[in-house]
DNA sequence: ATGGTGGTCCTACCA
């Protein structure tokens, strides 16, 4: 069996229903994971994902900020929302797919903290959230999850970590995403289950590989500023079904588009 | 060095 599974921060599910149905309609992933949803969970358009055929779905909403959400084909036997930092902000929700192994696996879709503008925790609060977040969530993984299992994160992480994931290093060293205290810490993370970057397995370095724009670029495609800040990752028992990746950059020009492009990894259960 | 654009929801705040 194949899973293709999506991630995409579609900055507002609700103004971008029709981005998402062209997308579905080329694409069509069996699990589609949106960040930056902006919507509380009563107001979710549930209904439209059902039409595309998306009968499952674990919905973490909030009003008009943040808000994560799995879409799936396959059957959800469970799921959560987790809250972090002590916060009430939606920012993460788990679902465990009834495919694969017989304990399923588990989706781990996630909106990493942005992190303000300046890189300084003693600063900016902003920032000192981002870091806090990442130590909480790796301590969490590495004391109560299981790397033997069989797992997917996903999401926008807000880092962009090697000097091929951002248009300029050096220009970016001192800029929120791709400092070198963040990249320490998403690098905690990824050992906190030996997580496979599933992405880079497949397209490895130095091919460059951006999946976010700025609005305030313009030209985006000719200059081509771009950032790799959003991932998918697997555990080790997924490695091996690692088949290939796709980030369709094209609905960076659809109208009204979204500042990130979808990524796309294909996997092997078999 | 600065400001550039776009979302929510109506006033700033966030990215």
């Amino acid at each position: 069996m194949n899973l293709r599974i999506s991630t995409w921060n579609i900055n507002s599910v609700r103004l971008r229903i029709g981005l998402i149905e062209r997308f579905v309609k080329d694409v069509s992933p069996d699990v589609l994971c949106l960040q930056e949803i902006k919507v509380d969970d009563p107001l979710f358009p549930a209904d439209a994902f059902h039409d595309m055929g998306y009968k499952y779905h674990a919905v973490a909403g909030q009003k008009g900020y943040h808000g994560v959400a799995i879409l799936s084909r396959i059957p959800i036997k469970k799921w959560e929302r987790k809250n972090w930092c002590d916060k009430e902000e939606a920012r993460h929700v788990i679902a465990t797919l009834d495919c694969g192994p017989k304990a399923g696996i588990d989706v781990h879709n996630f909106y990493i903290p942005a992190g303000g503008d300046i890189p300084d925790p003693d600063k900016n609060d902003k920032f000192a959230h981002k870091m806090q977040f990442l130590d909480d969530v790796s301590a969490w993984f590495r004391n109560e999850e299981d790397p033997k299992k069989a797992k997917i994160l996903v999401g926008d992480l807000n880092i962009a970590p090697s000097e091929h994931d951002v248009w300029s290093h050096k220009q970016l060293l001192k800029v929120v995403s791709h400092t070198p205290i963040e990249v320490e810490k998403l690098a905690i993370l990824q050992d906190s289950l030996g997580w496979v970057d599933a992405v880079r397995h497949l397209v490895p370095e130095p091919e460059p590989l951006f999946s976010w724009w700025s609005y305030r670029s313009k030209d985006w495609r000719v200059n081509n500023r771009g950032r790799r800040l959003d991932h998918v990752w697997v555990t080790k028992p997924l490695q091996k079904g690692l088949k290939a990746m796709q980030i369709d950059d094209d609905t960076r020009d659809w109208v009204r588009p979204s500042d990130h492009a979808p990524v796309t990894v294909d996997l092997d259960l078999s």
